[in-house]
DNA sequence: CGGTCTACCTGAAAGC
DNA sequence: TGCTTTCAGGTAGACC
């Protein structure tokens, strides 16, 4: 599921409901997640939400005892329903609130992740991430002085997180579609003027997506329970053999680290 | 270290 | 129709 758009707009999807209520209970109907879900994440119940921020895709619930983590991992979605609302498939974790609403993950296949970090700590997962993508800390400066003498493809290099966080597959294609560059070529071997073109295409990719509440493919419904959006414009990811929105030529594939690249071999070069 | 590959899990879709 | 195979938006950790 979801990338980092889907992650900001599930922020802001939750935030009214949560931000401010207390914590009455909290309910792990499934433990056995991407990781085993700590016996930590209790001690947030009977305390207040104080806010909800996000770190590449993982959401951070605080509380003055420290703060829930919450990834969604491929297929996670998270809902406010009524304490009341009947549990479906997959519904793996409850939190309930004094209001009587309930934050719920529901996640198929289970790679998402529900933990704990105390107080003025990091948690180890959050501390080797790059810079986030949204702020001047991800630049092409920085990013062209580290992709120098690099023979990975450039492609595999922006979706490395110690890179820039929070660009996905989905938007990594999209990216190196707008800033005409093939996703094989050597990431130390693109010019930093191309690289100041590919970090412009990834800011206004993400903020078109967010902006328009998440690009929704089969998977994302909205934080409160309604259908997400459907299909925001994707130029050429899921588009392999139709026609390229530039020049009109077939749309080629290949699979790069076993994910799938969709690119046009005469705009991308 | 840099780069590649597997593993985790379910379900939809495509292939036969 | 039904069985088998492939693929899916992530990413840590093992491996060479």
């Amino acid at each position: 599921m979801p990338e980092l758009p889907e992650v900001e707009v599930s922020r802001l999807g939750i935030s009214p409901f949560l931000i401010g209520n207390d914590i009455k209970k909290i309910h792990v109907y499934q433990a056995n997640l991407r990781w085993p879900v700590p016996e930590a994440v209790y001690l947030t119940e009977g305390l207040a939400i104080t806010s909800i921020y996000r770190r590449a895709k993982y959401l951070l619930l605080e509380t003055v005892m420290g703060s829930l983590i919450l990834h969604l991992g491929m297929s996670g979605k998270l809902r406010v329903v009524d304490r009341t609302t009947p549990r479906i498939k997959h519904d793996h974790v409850d939190i309930e609130l004094t209001t009587g609403k309930v934050l719920r993950l529901n996640d198929p296949r289970r790679f998402g992740a529900f933990l704990f970090q105390a107080p003025n700590e990091t948690h180890p997962l959050l501390t080797k991430l790059g810079p986030e993508p949204l702020t001047e800390k991800f630049n092409a400066n920085a990013i062209y002085q580290r992709s120098r003498g690099k023979q990975l493809a450039i492609k595999q290099f922006i979706m490395d997180n110690h890179v820039v966080v929070g660009v996905g597959n989905i938007y990594a294609n999209e990216a190196l579609f707008k800033a005409g560059i093939d996703p094989r070529r050597a990431a130390g071997n693109i010019s930093l003027a191309r690289y100041q073109k590919l970090v412009g295409h990834i800011k206004e990719t993400l903020h078109q997506a967010i902006a328009q509440g998440g690009t929704t493919l089969k998977d994302f419904a909205q934080t409160d329970g309604r259908p997400g959006y459907f299909a925001q414009q994707l130029l050429v990811y899921g588009k392999a053999g139709q026609p390229c929105p530039q020049c009109f030529r077939e749309l080629a594939e290949v699979r790069q680290n076993n994910r799938s690249s969709v690119y046009c071999r005469t705009c991308q070069k």
